[in-house]
DNA sequence: ATATTGAATTATGAATTCATAATTCGGTCA
DNA sequence: TGACCGAATTATGAATTCATAATTCAATAT
């Protein structure tokens, strides 16, 4: 893994692997929403390529469950139902779970500090009704404690199952109430970690998502109904 | 995913599709042993297909783990190292012990019968010390536990993540007092089963996944120093 | 007005082609 | 003999081409 990094980092990548991440970006930050066909085509000339590594991108993107690709008719964006979230979020569970206490045995210092500092940031966002800078400061604390674990294993399925499910953009339905509890939550686990308390910081953090869960699950549900309003 | 699994089983799978389920054949079964070059041209010929869907195939397995693309010098089946067997079992751990949880929830009356007919088949087998279908029974009882957790994004990474080690190919090393442990550990867990205790279950599948990792460590140590001794 | 048919158009799946990077191998020189 | 160079060969990355499946849309029938 160290080996196959160090070449990537130091060969270009390839070209269907920029397109991944691209497209990734286009799904993640809403401009292709759930539902909505991948304009093949388009997407190519945009990016100045041609269907060959655009189509292998697409591949890797449906393995990733991002997209799915149906014979001879083309990518679509995956929508997200209710019942992939409750799939979804007892496997993050899990794996947040395991990534709390393999954190607690490897965490450094200076990582500790480092989120100590995203942490204080994030609550003066709170303080702000700043959601856009309070998530990428939350976002920063998750990746600190993941990348602590020490698994890089662990980090990517985390990852690949965290993008299947932030494209819901639940932020924006986040209610006052909850996110107030949310800061609560994540003053608790910034004392577990420092007092590198691994399976209380586990529970913590498996609590903290199901909470989250409810946050997300209650946005779709509004969504849903609303579209069926339409 | 019913959608498109129902899809998908009208449709003829596209040619990437069934290459890479048939490459992850050659993988696991050691037909293409770790370390070795995917021989792409080869395939194609053997495939009797292009280059465009093995090059897509190769993406995908890439993208699972079971093989590395190194910039303009081709695919190679990944080494198992010990550093990545650590990080995948604790892994497959939390999977597996969130599956018994899940499982004991949610398995029918059937399933279980189902279970205990491959338990006993699989101690027969491990009377006649008859490691093939030992194996099989073995993985059978497995995946009607894991199917049981009617949480398809669970199954999905477990397998992805068993893909990866099952190549180690630990079952022709384990000895025969660590076999007969496992068998125990089985009697237990389909105990836990039948009594729908669903915590415990989990713990016990971790830790047989423990012993599991025990055994596949020694066969890769095995292997590694004899490999140093040439 | 709506539903249905089928030709024209477009999109998709896969093979082929082309440019470039890596490797091989024969020859040269120390 | 062995290290080094460079042309020839081969493999890889990506664009293009081609065959086929899906979709659109105008014309017709109900």
């Amino acid at each position: 893994m160290s080996l196959s990094q160090s070449i990537a980092s130091i060969a270009r990548p390839s070209l269907y692997e920029e397109l991944v991440e691209r497209i990734e970006n286009l799904i993640i930050e809403g401009t292709l929403s759930p539902g909505a066909k991948v304009p093949e085509k388009e997407l190519c000339v945009q990016f100045g390529v041609s269907r060959t590594p655009m189509r292998e991108a697409l591949k890797v993107l449906a393995s990733d469950g991002l997209i799915a690709l149906e014979p001879n008719r083309g990518a679509w964006v995956r929508e997200i139902t209710l019942a992939e979230l409750q799939e979804v979020f007892p496997v993050l569970g899990a794996l947040e779970g395991l990534a709390g206490e393999l954190a607690c045995q490897n965490i450094t210092d200076d990582e500790i500090e480092a989120v100590r500092v995203a942490h204080v940031e994030m609550v003066k966002h709170f303080d702000d009704r700043n959601r856009q800078d309070y998530f990428k400061a939350n976002h920063r604390i998750h990746e600190i404690i993941l990348d602590a674990s020490r698994n890089t294993t662990l980090v990517a399925q985390h990852r690949s199952l965290s993008k299947r499910i932030r494209r819901a953009r639940y932020l924006a339905n986040m209610k006052i109430d909850r996110w107030q509890k949310a800061v609560e939550e994540h003053r608790q686990i910034l004392t577990a970690l420092e007092n590198r308390a691994g399976v209380e910081l586990g529970i913590l953090l498996k609590q903290h998502l199901e909470n989250k869960f409810g946050t997300v699950r209650q946005g779709l549900v509004e969504q849903e109904s609303s579209a069926t309003l339409l």
